[in-house]
DNA sequence: ATAATTTTACTTAACAGTAAGTAAGGAGAA
DNA sequence: TTCTCCTTACTTACTGTTAAGTAAAATTAT
């Protein structure tokens, strides 16, 4: 029935897409007070610093995945569980489009900014990563290969792929190949690197 | 025969790593003048502004990288191509443990900052590995995919491997799996990751 | 029911610190 | 003497943060 957004959501919303466009430092309280129609010690009525409204933009977020990557990989053979497990990585991403900027500046930062909570929703997202290779391991059908790996060539294809799109523009106009660019749905990008992970890891 | 390196060298030498730990707007060049032992304006009578300072360091990189992929991979079989191209990228982030860091944040901001010349190198080094993926397929022994997403493949999980170490500490910790971490060189990663794409890619 | 009090949700104003940038000048070499 | 390579001593422009105040709504007392 709320279709008033509160302000405290409005603000942690707006406060997401700046973290995101702009990463912690390069956000600011004022521009963030001015997209939210608002003054900026009212940000401070809210949370107890920028510090602090970080954390609770993130956090909501890192829960949130954690939850929906538990919930979707807790059965199954192993290969279709590591399916899963990048489907629902990609689903997240598709859902949270700002997500892969701030969770891409994160691990680049080494992670110096990020609350301690978020690691643990991370060890438990990789913790179900582990128990899927062993799986695969048991079953014969995955070699065995570091999980830190396997996370990385899950996550980050996805998340730069999502967030270079700029990027990939400039480039494609340089090669005189834009056709690079359309018609690739980021959707396909899931299913493909999907495929490929699999591929990869089978014995 | 130059022994001691020019001032202005050192300035870029440093800018480089502060850029790398701190980011474009992170990076102070208060900070960066007092590793260089000299005050904030002698940056001035060499460097423009900050901005052209950060395109001095980015663009050195970015030549130097594309100059040894082309020359590393511009004979041989498509699957040989293909893995001097990986192991050519790992070997210069070896090199340059500072550039990871940098280019991943140039990605995740979308190439805002990003020099029009270093774009132009990113263009060559791309081109590079579509030639690679056309002759694989032209060989029978690569399936036709999108080079951007190989790229991805390729680049994001070593950038994102070399850069997120303090991560992986925080998550192996509270998985009390210390040995995810340890003993594993940076160079393995880069020749298991080369196996793993060829046997993604492959017919 | 109404008046008194308190709380909520802010605004205005300003502070303290910091970062980029600059004007002016000085030391030493050519 | 003049040019190169710097330093000293600033200015300007934010940016996070806090203090003080206020209109309106909610709560409590009468």
């Amino acid at each position: 029935m709320s279709k008033t957004i509160s302000k405290k959501d409005l603000i942690v919303a707006k406060a997401f897409e700046l973290f995101s466009k702009y990463g912690y430092e390069g956000a600011t309280l004022d521009e963030l007070a001015k997209v939210c129609g608002i003054t900026k010690p009212a940000i401070y009525y809210y949370f107890k610093d920028k510090a602090s409204l970080y954390e609770a933009v993130v956090c909501s977020q890192f829960a949130y995945l954690e939850e929906r990557i538990l919930s979707q990989t807790n059965s199954g053979e192993a290969t279709e569980r590591l399916r899963n497990y990048i489907k629902t990585f990609g689903e997240f991403l598709i859902k949270s489009p700002f997500f892969s900027a701030i969770f891409s500046r994160e691990i680049t930062a080494g992670a110096d900014t990020l609350p301690s909570s978020c690691a643990d929703r991370l060890a438990g997202i990789l913790k179900r990563l582990m128990e899927i290779l062993e799986l695969g391991e048991r079953e014969g059908v995955f070699e065995r290969e570091n999980p830190f790996m396997v996370q990385m060539m899950i996550v980050t294809p996805l998340t730069a792929y999502h967030v270079s799109r700029p990027l990939r523009e400039k480039i494609a106009k340089r090669l005189d190949n834009y056709n690079l660019i359309e018609n690739v749905e980021f959707q396909d990008i899931v299913d493909k690197l999907s495929e490929k992970i699999i591929k990869a890891l089978r014995c």
